[in-house]
DNA sequence: GCTCTCTGCGCAAACGTTTGTTCGGTTACA
DNA sequence: TGTAACCGAACAAACGTTTGCGCAGAGAGC
C-alpha cells in the first residue's frame, strides 16, 4: 500500500542527514527550526518532505519516544445512541489533539470489560477511558493499583475515580419537579440497571423532588431493566400488570421511554392522556416521535471531550478533577397536564 | 502505567538471547518450537514469559515486520445504529483475528472522507472500510490508484470495488411484493440521500416489483432527504402537503420510518388505518415502537464480519469477490390490510 | 595571534522486535 | 578415525525515529 516516505530519503533528497530532518520537521516554527539548520536548509528540508506528503511512522515514533499516542475506550455498547455520541466526543477531542482512539464494547460484562482492558493495555494505549463502570464494581480498583491511567465517562462510581458525567441527579429533579408542577402524583421510575449510576442518580433526584413536594414514591413504583426499547417495553409490562396504574412514567432513558409508550399502547392507554411520559437524554428521536417526548438533554458530545480532556490532564500529571455537566429539561407533548 | 517485559528481560531471566526466546515464543506448538530450542529450554522461557504476563510491543513488531495489523473504517455517523451495528461486526472479527480497528465519522462529507482517509493512512493501517462511499463519487477511484487496499460496507458503487452490502434491491422487491398483496396501489417511497446505493436500490427494488405487478410509481412519489428520524418526517411532510395522499409509505430505513409516523400524527392519519408504512434494518426499535413497524431485517452484524474478512483476503492476495446478503421481511402490525 | 563562543550540522546509540547467518559441539556414517 | 550432518543456540543487522554529544569553521573579543 501506499508507500511512505521516511526521514532518510528526505535527507537523502535535500544533503543532510535524518537528525537534521527529524529536527526541522519537529520544529513548530520556523525560528525555532534555526536553532537547528540555516534558513535555507530549512526550506529546502520543509519542501522536500512536503513533495513526498512525508508522515512519520508512528510504530518509529513510539518505539523511540515511548508514547504511542494511543486511547483506549470501553464502552457498554457502541449500538446504544448515548454511547456512541459520547465517543464521538471523544474522538472528535482525541483527533484534535493528535492522539487515536480504540474503541471496545463490554455489554456491561465482566469478563469482556477485563479482558478488553487487557487487549488495550497490550496495544500499549497511554491510557484508559470507561463508559461502563458499574457503580459498586471492584475492577477499577485493581487497573487503579496498577498504576495505569484511566478516567470515567458517562458513569460514576462509588470509589472516587475521575469522571466526566451529567449531573443525573439534577435531570432527574428536574423531571420530578416538573411532573408535580404539571399535576402528576403517582409516578413510576424506569431506573435501568441496578449497577448504572446514571439510572441511579436520575431516579434519586427524582424521588428527591417529589419527597420535596410531599409525594412519596414507594419501592414497587421503582424497577430495574434495560437501558433500550426492549428493557423498557418489559419494565413497564410489569408496571402496568398491577393497579392502580400510576399518572406518569419517568423512563430514564428515551429508548426505555419508546419501549414503555409500546406497553401502553397495548392496554390502550394514552400519552399524556391516561399518563404522562419522560424519557432521559433527549435522543434524536425524542422530537420526531408520533407523540413527542418530554426528556432530559444531557451534553453527551460534551462528555465525551471533557473526558477525553481530563484523561490527558491525568497523562500530563495534572491534579484531575471530576466534572459534572448540568443537563436541561426539555418539555414536550408526553407530559402535556390533562 | 504498567510496566511491560521486553524479550531482553526474559532472555536474561532464562539464560538466553532475545532471537531464542522470540523464536520459542512465536511457534505456536511446542513441536514446531522444537525446531529452535531444547524442549528444557522451551518450558523455562514460556514458564518466565508467562510469569511477566509478556506481550509483544506492537510498534516494534510493526517497525520490523513492515505490518500494523490495523484497521481503519470510515463511516458517515456512528451514532446511526445501522452502521455501529456494522462496525461492531467488522471489529469482533478484527480482534478475533488479531486485528485492531480505527473508525471515525465522514458524516458523508467529502473532504472529510479525503482527511480520514489521510490520516489513516498516515497511521499506517493495512487497509480501509469504506461505510459511506458515494455512489456516483470519483474519491475511491484516486484511492485505488494509489495502490491502497479497500473494502466498501453497507453501500456500493457503480465502478467495481469490493463490496458487502445487503440485497437491498431484493429487500425492496420483498417490500413492493408485501404492499401489493395486502392492498396498497398508491406508494410513497422515502429514498434517502441520492448518493446513498442503499436507499437507491431499496427504491429501484420496490419499484420494480410494484410495476410487475402492474402498479407504477411515479417519479414524485419518491422522495429523497436524510437516512434519520429528522429527514423522514421533513420528506414525509413534503409529501402529504399534496393530495392524493398515497395508501402506503416505504421508508428505506427505520429512523425515518419513526420521522414520518410523527408527520403522520401530526395530520391525524392512522397507521395502518390510513396508510401503511415499512421501514427498513430491523432496528431495535421497530417491534417495540406504539404501531409495531413492519419492515425488512438486514444482516448489518454479519455485512461488517464479512466485510473484514473480505479485506482480509485483499491484503493476502486473494481474488475478492463482492457479497450481497439476502434481507428478510418482517410484516409487523404498521401494514395490516384495512 | 590566541582562545572562546556561536552556528550548522553529523555521528551514533537506543527503543523492542524479527530473521538470516554463523558457530561450537555431538552424533552418525563410512 | 576422519568427515559429514545436525542440533541448539548466539550473533548481528535492520525497521524509522529521536536525541545527547561532538566537531569543524567562522567570527568575536582580548
Amino acid at each position: 500500500m501506499g508507500s511512505h516516505a521516511t526521514l532518510q530519503v528526505i535527507a537523502d533528497e535535500t544533503g543532510v542527514t535524518p537528525s537534521t530532518v527529524s529536527r526541522i520537521l519537529n520544529s513548530s516554527s520556523e525560528a525555532s527550526a534555526r536553532r537547528w539548520a540555516s534558513a535555507e536548509t530549512i526550506q529546502r528540508v520543509r519542501k522536500s518532505a512536503a513533495s513526498h506528503g512525508y508522515r512519520p511512522n508512528p510504530q518509529a515514533v513510539g518505539l523511540r519516544t515511548r508514547r504511542s499516542n494511543l486511547i483506549g475506550v470501553i464502552v457498554p455498547r457502541l449500538q446504544d445512541y448515548v454511547l456512541a455520541t459520547i465517543y464521538e466526543g471523544i474522538d472528535e477531542a482525541a483527533t484534535e489533539r493528535g492522539f487515536a482512539t480504540f474503541v471496545t464494547n463490554s455489554l456491561d460484562n465482566p469478563r469482556k470489560q477485563a479482558l478488553a482492558t487487557e487487549t488495550l493495555l497490550s496495544r500499549r494505549v497511554e491510557g484508559l477511558i470507561f463508559g461502563d463502570a458499574h457503580f459498586d464494581g471492584e475492577f477499577l480498583k485493581g487497573i487503579a493499583e496498577r498504576d495505569v491511567k484511566f478516567v470515567l465517562v458517562s458513569r460514576r462510581v462509588r470509589d472516587d475515580h475521575p469522571s466526566v458525567t451529567c449531573d443525573d441527579h439534577m435531570g432527574g429533579r428536574l423531571v420530578g419537579e416538573h411532573l408535580v408542577a404539571t399535576g402528576r402524583r403517582d409516578v413510576a421510575i424506569l431506573a435501568g440497571e441496578t449497577y448504572a449510576s446514571t439510572g441511579l442518580d436520575r431516579t434519586q433526584g427524582a424521588v428527591d423532588a417529589l419527597h420535596a413536594a410531599g409525594v412519596d414514591i414507594p419501592p414497587h413504583r421503582i424497577l430495574h431493566d434495560a437501558f433500550d426499547a426492549q428493557g423498557g417495553r418489559a419494565a413497564a409490562e410489569r408496571l402496568l400488570a398491577r393497579r392502580p396504574l400510576p399518572d406518569a412514567i419517568f423512563a430514564t432513558n428515551d429508548f426505555a421511554a419508546i419501549g414503555a409508550m409500546g406497553a401502553l399502547r397495548d392496554r390502550g392507554l394514552s400519552v399524556p392522556g391516561d399518563i404522562a411520559l419522560v424519557g432521559y437524554n433527549d435522543t434524536a428521536l425524542a422530537a420526531e416521535l408520533p407523540t413527542p417526548l418530554t426528556t432530559v438533554r444531557s451534553p453527551m458530545r460534551e462528555i465525551g471531550r471533557r473526558g477525553l480532556e481530563l484523561l490527558l490532564d491525568l497523562l500530563r500529571g495534572v491534579e484531575a478533577q471530576s466534572l459534572r455537566l448540568p443537563p436541561t429539561l426539555v418539555v414536550r407533548e408526553s407530559t402535556n397536564p390533562v
